[in-house]
DNA sequence: TTGCAAATACGTCAAATGTCGTATAGGAAA
DNA sequence: TTTCCTATACGACATTTGACGTATTTGCAA
């Protein structure tokens, strides 16, 4: 008995995804769930039914882009299996990619057999790559290129307090103990917190230190 | 008309060496020019003869181990290939033998067919990877490591329901979002969740989750 | 075959967290 | 001067989390 393997595949191209399909069609436990045109597309559908094994994800679409769908994806599906699927192959799109969280990367004219066992790999707690890709990789470890392409991000203003309590949450400290080390009531704390998390426009502690993180506030 | 490859085997296992050579066998273009029992008996084997298409290197190896062997053939002979072929796949081996400039990292219960691809797509420009290496290396490069405070760490040994877990731990959701995405009850969740922090020796979401990061679990 | 680890699941309880509303004092900006 | 922001602080309440104990099923290894 094996194991279905839901799938999904995002190209603004109807034809591509028809090749895709082909591709995949061989094998009998791919099943492909449903198809998108474009990020928000994916989006919308995957929010009614997110039993998904794997995300096949072109890169230039449209209204949402592939790197950008992977990271919303990852982050609210994490068990989904991204990989992406396209014919662009620089380094920038390879580096944006597997920092959004992809866990392949492929080429389109990937054969039938390579695609097919790229998922399984990937399934099976691998990562599915080109050698061509595994290359660029390998020299992108070697010479660690700086991305950072911070484009339009919204400036995150926090006073001078906030960051200090936000750096003490970040070491996993409770109010109490923040408390004490800033000479501080914990009611003061989490009214710190409180607004903290507002300008962040997060909920939870760990999520405040990510976006800490993410935008060099500490 | 196909070309023969010259090909070298290093590693201080002679019984390993032959297991590789009969793995090989079933290639005709594959010619094995010599083995070496080190990196120095390499270095003195092949300063008579370079003209060599891709080595086979072992990592644990006396007097000169495989890392150490590849940057010295790396920078003497660029055009030679060099593949790793080792039963060791932890962070730091490969993220040494990768800034050594290894051309590909496989692992010794590797299929011939795989090898013998291995080194085709090494030879046309691409890099060998076990998918699971190959997903080691996105995790790197996603997560940079310090390999200087790197030494004396305690192996910590989830299981592999726990690294889902947590991976969706890491992206700030909660437990019942968690139970939701894996389709299991958040009672089990809880449970899991209380498992790990048993094991990483934390109390709560962002110690699990930094330790998990700073031991490349997720 | 026995035994053990892993995965699943429930219940309980205390502690911590997240979200409100409200309030005062001080300093900077308009 | 008046207004606004920052820092401080308290109370209340619902939700989430962390820490126990316990139990069943399954699959793999000894």
């Amino acid at each position: 008995m094996q194991k279905i393997i839901k799938t999904v595949i995002v190209d603004d191209n109807t034809f591509l995804i028809k090749a895709i399909q082909e591709k995949l069609s061989f094998f009998d436990e791919i099943q492909i769930k449903f198809t998108a045109l474009d990020g928000s597309d994916l989006l919308t559908k995957i929010s009614n039914n997110h039993n998904i094994d794997v995300i096949l994800m072109d890169i230039d679409m449209p209204i949402l882009n592939g790197i950008e769908a992977t990271e919303i994806i990852k982050n609210k599906y994490p068990h989904i299996k991204v990989i992406m699927l396209t014919v662009f192959d620089n380094d920038e799109n390879i580096f944006n990619a597997i920092k959004a969280g992809a866990d392949g990367y492929l080429l389109k004219e990937v054969e039938p057999k390579t695609l097919y066992e790229g998922i399984i790999d990937t399934l099976n707690g691998g990562a599915a790559m080109n050698p061509s890709i595994a290359l660029k990789t390998l020299k992108l470890l070697r010479n660690p290129i700086d991305l950072d392409n911070k484009k339009e991000e919204e400036i995150i203003k926090l006073s001078g307090r906030e960051i200090d309590v936000l750096e003490q949450l970040s070491k996993g400290l409770n109010y109490i103990n923040i408390a004490e080390n800033l000479f501080l009531s914990p009611a003061t704390v989490r009214k710190h917190i409180e607004n903290i998390y507002t300008k962040l426009q997060v909920h939870n502690k760990l999520e405040a230190v990510q976006k800490a993180k993410k935008n060099n506030l500490i």
